[in-house]
DNA sequence: TCGGTATCGATACCAATCGTAGCGAAATTG
DNA sequence: CAATTTCGCTACGATTGGTATCGATACCGA
């Protein structure tokens, strides 16, 4: 919805890298100020970029947030060989990822924007969580709604965590929920 | 913090059912137009109280929608008797709190006003939190990270739903979340 | 090389919001 | 009845999300 394609561009001036230092901007902005007061002010300051062209890569905040979040994200890390090896090795990775400055920040904040605006949850539903929900139900083999509420816990646990104590989860609390999570969802 | 001793209350215009109607009143807006639209203008106007009378009663708009939650929640209902019945029926009462109008979003709401406002998550903590934690460790016996990571893994999955799709989640749904829990945490 | 085009930066701007101040009115205690 | 405290109301200042405007700039194609 907001990066448009970089082949075929018509004349004018570059794009340049100015998604990239936007993202960088936005990421380190939530983290120090959180998603309320990463107001698009301080990011566009914080980037070095004029307010008005944040406003025309992106149409709102929370779109400028989701992007954020996806390319922060990543692509999807399942390997697809081994059932147990993937569920283990992608609640690791997503653990990280949430506990990266500012990540988990704004995944929150964007749910409680979505809140009150459709079109947002409908970017966080189907370009950030599935991505992964299919990749993990072709590896799994499990239905939708088991895949689903996979996701719930293992995303939801970490984001609470991050909530409540400002801090990521401990090595140690990960293990356990991945010990968890894998009895119930993979040895069935 | 916000409410003050009802007795011993010197001669002055009554307080009345205000804390009362302000409460119903936040859930409700909150629940129509999310913790962000619902503007303190809006709350009061939904109260038919004065904005300066919220502002009199209670510090940020962070701590009226905490002790709304509090109020919401209700007081710690464990019996005591038997460690699995208490952890299944709780799971239960806290899905059936989280899906009730207005609270998964006011949930929400607090943790991401929280990362830019360290009071707020103090009183999340304290008063919000640890009430249950308590509770819990007496119940079950367990340290108190195992019961902290219950606590994650249980209202984090229920809101992490509630964020995702806007709507709480089934209850078959939670009776697998709960059997999961149930066999981490209990059958140890 | 040079014109056309599209983006960038800067400033100004609007509506909405949070939170506060001041003041007269109302209600309750004694 | 009188003192006291809170209430409602209006107005206000500071911020914020988002828009409009306009000159400057950099790229593309000829």
């Amino acid at each position: 919805m907001t990066r448009r394609p970089t082949s075929a561009r018509p004349p004018g001036r570059p794009r340049a890298g100015i998604d990239a230092v936007v993202f960088a901007a936005t990421l380190r902005t939530v983290h120090e100020l959180g998603y309320t007061g990463a107001t698009m002010d301080r990011i566009a300051a914080a980037a070095g970029v004029a307010k008005t062209t944040i406003y025309r890569r992106w149409p709102s905040k929370g779109a400028l947030v989701a992007d954020c979040l996806i390319d922060a994200l990543g692509p999807v890390p399942l390997q697809g060989v081994d059932r147990r090896e993937d569920v283990l090795s992608g609640i690791y990775w997503i653990a990280e990822k949430i506990g990266e400055p500012g990540v988990g920040a704004a995944f929150a904040g964007l749910f409680v924007d979505g809140v009150s605006d459709p079109g947002l949850r409908e970017i966080l539903s189907s370009r950030v969580q599935d991505p992964y929900r299919l990749a993990l139900q072709e590896a799994l083999g499990e239905p939708e709604h088991r895949v689903l509420l996979l996701i719930d816990t293992v995303v939801g646990t970490l984001l609470h965590r991050m909530g409540m104590t400002g801090e990521p989860m401990v090595d140690a609390d990960v293990t356990a929920l991945a010990d968890m999570v894998l009895r119930h969802f993979v040895d069935s």
